[in-house]
DNA sequence: TTCACAAATCGGCGAATGCCGATAGAGGCG
DNA sequence: CGCCTCTATCGGCATTCGCCGATTTGTGAA
C-alpha cells in the first residue's frame, strides 16, 4: 500500500435527489453505460487518491480518456471530486446511485404494487 | 379504452442473470440513457398492444424512430417482444430491471457492508 | 523562480447515435 | 387476389462519443 491516506469524503450536504424524473435517470444511466466507466465505479468504492492515474495503470487507457470519463461521471453526479493539492480525490456518490437504483426498482415492480407520491 | 385485450406475458423461463457483469451493467444502462426509452419504460408497466403507434403518438417521435428505441431495449434484453399476427406486444423484463437495480445498490454500498459472492 | 508532477483540456480522427422519410414485409379482411 | 394496418428496416444526415497525443493549468518542492 504505497498509497497516501484518503481524506473524509463524505456526502454529507449533498443533495439526495427524492423523486428522481426520467431526464434525470435517463442522465445517470447514460454516464453508467460504458464498462470503463462501471469498472472506474468498482474501483471507487472508497476514496483514492491520484485516481485517475490508479486507473489509467489497471485499464490501460490514456490518461486523458481517464479523465473524461471520470469528467461524464462527475457531471451526471455520480462521482464527487475533492481537489487537494495537485490532486483530486472522487469518490462515489452513493445517494444518487441509491436514488436510481431505487426509481429501476419502482419501474420493475407490478404496476398494482408500484409506490406513488403523495 | 379502445385497446385489445394483452396476452399474458410473463418472464417464465427468461434467464435471471443472477450476478450481473460490469458489461453487463453497461449494456443495460447504455441502454436506459436516453429519456425517450425512459418514458417507453413508464408507459409499457403491463403488456400493451401497438406499442410504437401508442408511443408514438404520446412522444412526438416518428415510428421509426420509436421502433429504434424499442429494438435497442429488446437488444439489452430490457424488453421482451412477442409477436401476434401483425402487431407485437412488449413487456418489461422486470428480472433484468431488477437484477441491475440490485447491482446498482451494491455498487452504493459501504464496501465494509458489501455483498460478496461465496 | 524554476522544476516536476497530477489532472484537465484541446484538436482530430473514426465509429456510433438519434432522427427522419421512404420502403419492405407480415397478416387480417373484402 | 388487392387493399389496409402495423411494424421493422434502409439510406442519409447531423451530432455525439471514445479514444489518443499534445498542450495547458494548477500545485508543491527545490
Amino acid at each position: 500500500m504505497t498509497r497516501a491516506a484518503a481524506p473524509a469524503c463524505t456526502e454529507a450536504g449533498l443533495p439526495d435527489p427524492a423523486r428522481m424524473t426520467g431526464e434525470t435517470m435517463a442522465r445517470v444511466a447514460k454516464a453508467l453505460g460504458h464498462p470503463a466507466r462501471i469498472r472506474i465505479l468498482q474501483q471507487l468504492d472508497r476514496c483514492i487518491p491520484s485516481v485517475a492515474g490508479q486507473i489509467m495503470d489497471d485499464s490501460g487507457l490514456a490518461q486523458s480518456t481517464v479523465s473524461e470519463h471520470l469528467r461524464i461521471l462527475r457531471e451526471a453526479d455520480v462521482l464527487f471530486a475533492r481537489k487537494d493539492g495537485p490532486r483530486t480525490w472522487y469518490c462515489v456518490r452513493r445517494s444518487v446511485l441509491h436514488a436510481f437504483a431505487r426509481a429501476l426498482e419502482d419501474l420493475a415492480l407490478e404496476p398494482v404494487l408500484r409506490h406513488h407520491p403523495g
